[in-house]
DNA sequence: TAGTCATTCTGGACTATACCAAAACCCGAA
DNA sequence: TTCGGGTTTTGGTATAGTCCAGAATGACTA
């Protein structure tokens, strides 16, 4: 059986590229034909204004498309430079992020942007199962990798299970800080991801444009009695991410 | 320990406000207070032009912004509309698509855009380890919810385990008819996700501009033997899917 | 009633500017 | 060598147009 029709049902045959796609094209070429090495940098929009002729409005079209593909980055006010190759994250595995990137040959970094002790909300605190408004504590991590930033999160910890947690060095694994000072193991672990935006606070922490396209995983850790330990918000660059699931049907 | 630092180490307080943001937060607060319904219209961008005196450029801004956070979509030509809430994915469960999309209220639909034999690249190829160049089945779908499309996906099947599969209706559940027609039972899974931009034939097919964010999820299905009975590449929307993930560590 | 066609409206693409703030750079002083 | 400070470069934001092709609409026709 040969083929039954075209992918759209559009009649169109070669359909009229639009410039700033075909400049796109030419953009890419030069990054998969190793001419820019990941990392490098792309010549400033004036200088392709005047290699293309096209307007800059056009020009920074291509690159927006290069962007939200994730060959691209910027860095504001400095340039364009190509993205090196994302890391892939399995959820399966209980590997935190500096383990899981060491494996991938790739240099892991945290710091700690703020720890507080914040009034629940009313949503956190029906996940935590406290009264609304009870005490808990809020670190705001940032995670490199390379010393680029690759995600900015939220961790919410109740202070009734890690009193004092904050004493702490925030900077490595804090599951491990959780399990090893604290005795809480983690037997259960929900996630739930989704494709966002990354509103002005997060993109600022990333040094990205506000609404840049970003991916949201959100994961609820429970212990043996089913006890939130830790409720943490990872707002990943999209370009830096990729999810693995291995998935086998349970007899 | 109360609060210890602010977000970004930015030094600013409050930050100059960029026109089209101030636009977006205006037109998000109309689409949230419910003055404009899921699937209600937006006025057209002369009309935002006329109302708000920002160029119509500054207005695409702020509507591209809305875009990326999924707040709104547009239908080529013809205007800008509020999205439908997203679907939750849960790939843990075999629920099929028209599965669980009607179990959360919505009405699936399915349309086969085209039926191939197609011979095998050499990617391709390795993975159903047969050698390069032999002929596979390629299937192409559109999948709707609520008669939006959401979804377009390409899925490649061995013919040798299945043949004559194109000789079926292929607008239901897929995995259905390899399993009922065929005894092709499947017992693993192995899934990747990751944030994309829509290419051009996608983007048509989903009536989107091409470059439109996106999530890539490609699915391996194996049966028991280890072959893989399904290879199916999974083009969504962006503001369409939310996938959720539960984990239960095995002692 | 159902189909056809011309008109209007809408978003898509593009040009050409302008000004700003932050980053990067360079040069001179300590 | 290192530290400051001014200059240049870069991306970010915004304006004001133009032209185009497809979608939507409504009036007219068979």
């Amino acid at each position: 059986m040969p083929s039954t029709s075209a992918l759209p049902d559009t009649g169109k045959e070669a359909a009229h590229v639009p410039q700033y796609l075909a400049l796109r094209d030419r953009i890419a070429e030069g990054i998969e034909s190793g001419k820019l090495a990941p990392g490098g940098r792309l010549p400033s929009e004036r200088q392709l204004q005047l290699d293309s002729g096209a307007a800059r409005g056009t020009i920074r079209e291509a690159l927006f498309q290069l962007e939200a593909e994730g060959l691209i980055y910027r860095r504001d006010r400095s340039g364009w430079y190509v993205s090196p190759p994302p890391v892939t994250y399995d959820p399966t595995r209980w590997a935190g992020f500096m383990t899981y990137v060491t494996e991938q040959g790739r240099t892991p970094s945290t710091e700690t942007l703020s720890t507080e002790e914040v009034p629940a909300a009313p949503a956190v605190a029906d996940i935590f199962r406290v009264a609304p408004g009870s005490r808990l504590y809020v670190v705001t991590r940032r995670r490199l990798i390379d010393g680029r930033a690759v995600l900015v999160e939220r961790i919410t910890v109740d202070p009734k299970l890690a009193p004092g947690l904050c004493e702490h060095s925030l900077n490595g694994s804090l599951t491990q800080i959780l399990s090893s000072h604290y005795g809480l193991a983690v037997v259960r672990n929900r996630m739930d991801m989704r494709p966002c935006a990354l509103v002005k606070d997060v993109a600022d922490g990333l040094g990205v444009k506000a609404g840049t396209p970003g991916l949201l995983v959100v994961r609820t850790s429970l212990d043996k009695q089913g006890r939130v330990v830790e409720y943490d918000q990872e707002y990943w660059r999209h370009d830096s991410i990729r999810v693995h699931v291995d998935l086998t049907v349970k007899d």
